[in-house]
DNA sequence: GCCTGATGCCATCAACCGATGACATCGGCC
DNA sequence: GGCCGATGTCATCGGTTGATGGCATCAGGC
């Protein structure tokens, strides 16, 4: 470009008084993509709207994550971090009510049940997702299963009762029926501990 | 174009030979759609690859189906027909075992449960797919549970009941969790009996 | 035998997308 | 005060996609 151009309101860069603060542009990415991948899942969000929620140019994506699937990852990982999910339960009461809080908290499934629903959810999103579900689900249902009940496929039980509770959730958050979408979630997660219960050794008490 | 083109194998239009039958094309692109937005969703499996998989030119699908949101429709309507899934059961166990032995048979989810899992998916398909799942399964389960069992909140726990048993189709289909997807079909049909039974009334007889 | 609608293919369009590189400005360091 | 790396924006690229319209060929009807 010539070197006539003048300092203008429209010239290129950063505008005057515009903050400028990476880390502050990176959270704001991250949490954006949370959001958005969450709500629309990875092919459905751009990272042009990602930018435009965030505040900041999109291209400052691969800038510092690199690309639009590293991105994801973050966000699995942010949304991890960020849910406080525990790693152990009281029990599978507790535990569905965890999950169907979290997820009645969320507009839409949230990255992680975004990542593994979808059979075209790229290998390292989709082991990034599940590593994290298995961790935050299966292995305390399994721990807690095996200090309580000895029963034949212990495995196999607690992997069904966490399809099934993500099942439930997804169908929730989507609104598949009515009566799923509108139940109060007191009354839901006691049906789950009926049916879930029933194969995970937990038998209400009442 | 010059008038002086020769008939060579190469010139436009349909080849020397080749098979004019649109009932034929139609019936091949609903097919390769089926399959393809069965396995890849809707957003991965583009017009051109259906073309290709049907053997025909894409451009075919708006000439018969009108768009390709109308084709996946008409996929889902057609898997509907062709998946012969009953509209009555004799219980819980059988509605299990067919839903099981259906998915075991594809490849991928189906477009019926690919429509319903993902929050993008377009308003008409939804209501397409979501008709349908109703019509076969929750709609059966509730008669069936009328008839047997005078239980608070039926509609809830058919709802439950079948959000759950997808959550668990879609599992093994996608291979969360490695006794899910290797477990015999039933070995899972008689946890997904004792568990789903104990919301809807019909429990074992063992 | 001619005509015409049906059938299928091809090229193209407009829009969109993820990614890239250039550039201006800022602020900390020396 | 000057330098330079950090920071942010902008324009652009190459590729992809769903949809469209033109064209050639075929086959049935008259």
């Amino acid at each position: 470009m010539s070197d006539g151009d003048s300092a203008t309101p429209s010239t290129k860069g950063a505008r005057a008084g515009r903050s400028r603060d990476s880390a502050a542009s990176k959270e704001a990415l991250l949490q954006s993509a949370r959001i958005l991948f969450g709500r629309q899942g990875f092919e459905s969000t751009t990272i042009r709207e990602i930018g435009e929620q965030a505040g900041v140019d999109a291209s400052l994506i691969a800038r510092y994550f690199g690309s639009k699937t590293d991105l994801y990852i973050a966000a699995v990982i942010a949304e991890d971090a960020g849910e406080a999910i525990p790693t152990e339960y009281e029990g599978l009461e507790q535990m569905a009510e965890v999950v169907l809080a979290r997820a009645d908290g969320r507009d839409g499934p949230g990255p992680v049940l975004q990542a593994i629903i979808r059979s075209d959810t790229s290998p390292e999103i989709r082991d990034a997702a599940l590593d994290r579900l298995s961790r935050r689900l299966v292995t305390p249902l399994a721990a807690k299963m095996a200090a309580t009940r000895d029963e034949d496929r212990p495995e196999l039980r607690v992997q069904v009762a966490v399809a099934a509770l993500l099942g439930i959730s997804l169908g929730r958050s989507l609104g598949w029926f009515d009566e799923l979408r509108s139940a109060p979630r007191d009354e839901l997660v006691a049906l789950i501990v009926d049916a879930l219960g029933a194969i995970t050794g937990e038998t209400p008490e009442r």
